[in-house]
This record gives structure tokens, C-alpha cells and sequence, in this order.
DNA sequence: GTTTGTGCAAACTGTTTGCAACTTC
DNA sequence: GAAGTTGCAAACAGTTTGCACAAAC
């Protein structure tokens, strides 16, 4: 079978063995502006008779190797996206549901602030806001 | 029965109905310096004989009335903790699990940046930190 | 041929729901 | 006494696991 190269690339550099789920799994989150829960993927995947405890364990794997990251909205499911350089965070939109990705952060500085104030060493941070998105924004103004 | 009365007026403010596991409910939430999931007030409160079902029931019923927050860290549950009109965010420290208050934020200025340059409208944000607190960080470097 | 991945079914865990008995107001 | 709350048991949803077979290398 041939698979897109590119995927097959990661997957070998990862020391994974290439299988139709696992190229399919990672096309599909590279496809996808959004992160995507296991139940988006099956969707897709299940026509090619993929089981989603494979989906799930694939994606487990992916994780602890840190090709993708792992989010959580508070919702019912974790959202998976393919982990890159960039820094960003997610807007989530009260009216679509959309999910939105931020680039602007200026954590760095306050970062140090909450080092020098109360001591603790921030490694990371994570932030959601939520609101209404520019297109809801402007479909609500057009409303009314 | 006889209950501390801040708890009992509270639950009447809301129109609730007085009952120990509410009362208890709150007490144990307030009393604690952190966010609880369900099962942590049910180990207080199963002596009682409270059952998990009711804990969760006023944990939702609560949140809907803007009475608590439910919190999600991405593990295995959510957490709760009184609503108050403090500004502030979590951080979470790696070594040891404990949640601590950050008030520090600048996010007035970077939610009106995202609506200038993006468009859409910020309602609220939630930043989670994750690191390594201070009591935590001095212990590592004692041991070295 | 050894190692790793897969589908299927069953288990597990946090949370929710139906219901009859019981409290609160 | 009407409305709302409780404990219990059963259901539910997302996720994980055991296992025998199959594919990758």
C-alpha cells in the first residue's frame, strides 16, 4: 500500500511502523484547521474498518512521543492537534463553536512576574478565551 | 437542625432549599484552599451518608446558579470552587499536585489586541500555569 | 520470525438519570 | 400538602484493556 509520504516520514522518524490508521490519522488532524476528538476521527476512519481503541491508542502514543498535543475544553471529549513550533492558544466561539487559534501572548513577561512575586518557576501555560467570533460578530450586527 | 448560617443564607439568596449535604457542601468547598472534584467532598461527606448522585446534583445545580466554578485541569475530573468576585487563575504544580491562586493578569489589554487585530469579541479567558511551586522549587534546590 | 499493531468485546471510571420515599417550607 | 431533594440502583459516555489474529519490518 502507498501512503502520503510526508506522514510515513514522521511515523518512521518516530520509530512507529506505518499503518493505514496511523498515516490516515495523522492526515486527517493535518487536514483539519481544528482539534479533533477520537469521535471526529472514527468518523472518518471507521470506513476503512478502523476500531476507535485503535484511534485511541494510536493517539495515546502520539501524544507521550509529542507529535501531537492534547486538549481539553471542559467539554465532554479531549481534542487532539498536531503539535508544532508555533505558539498559540485557543478561542473557542460561544455561538459556532468554532475553534480559533490565537498567536497574540504576552507571557512571557508575566511569566517572569508571577517568578519574581510568589516564587513558583512557570514552565508552561494554557489559555482558552471564549466570546464570539469575528463572523458571529458581524452575522449578529447584521441582525438586527 | 442547626447550620452555619453563612452557608444556609446563601442557599436561601438562591432560592435553595436547606439541606445538610448543601450546607456541608459549601462549608467543605469553602473551607478548602483549592478546587474539589466530587469524589473529595464525598469522602467528607459520605459520613453523613450523602451519596455521590446528590453531591453532584447541587455541584451542577450550583454552578448554574453562579454560586460555584467548575474547573477543568485536563485529568481524570473536574474540579469546584466557590465563585467569588476575585480576578485570578490556577497554577498547578508539577511535583506536587497543589493548585495555587495566581492574580496577576494582563488581559484586558491582550482580549481588546485580539478584537482589534482579529475581530472576534473576548468574553472571558481561562490561563492555567503549570510548573513548580515555591515550596517545591526550594526543596529541589536543597537537595542538590 | 520477532515485534508491534489491530479489531472485537468486555471492563472501567466519572457522571447522569429514574424512581419511590422523605424533607423543606 | 406541594414542590423540591435524597439515596439507591441502574444507565450512560468517553476511554482503556485483554486477547487472539494479522501486518510490518
Amino acid at each position: 500500500m502507498t501512503y502520503n509520504e510526508k506522514y510515513v516520514s514522521i511515523l518512521r522518524q518516530h520509530d512507529f511502523k506505518v499503518t493505514l490508521p496511523r498515516v490516515k490519522l495523522l492526515e486527517i488532524l493535518d487536514g483539519s484547521g481544528e482539534p479533533l476528538s477520537a469521535f471526529d476521527i472514527h468518523k472518518t476512519l471507521s470506513k476503512h474498518g478502523t476500531d476507535l481503541a485503535t484511534i485511541y491508542r494510536s493517539l495515546s502514543k502520539f501524544v507521550e512521543a509529542g507529535l501531537l498535543n492534547k486538549i481539553d475544553f471542559g467539554d465532554e471529549f479531549s481534542r487532539y492537534e498536531l503539535a508544532t513550533n508555533e505558539h498559540y492558544h485557543h478561542f473557542i466561539c460561544n455561538e459556532c463553536g468554532k475553534v480559533i487559534k490565537i498567536h497574540q501572548c504576552n507571557f512571557d513577561k508575566l511569566s517572569k512576574d508571577i517568578e519574581k512575586v510568589a516564587g513558583h518557576k512557570v514552565l508552561s501555560h494554557e489559555i482558552i478565551f471564549r466570546g464570539i467570533c469575528n463572523e458571529c460578530v458581524s452575522v449578529a450586527s447584521v441582525a438586527h
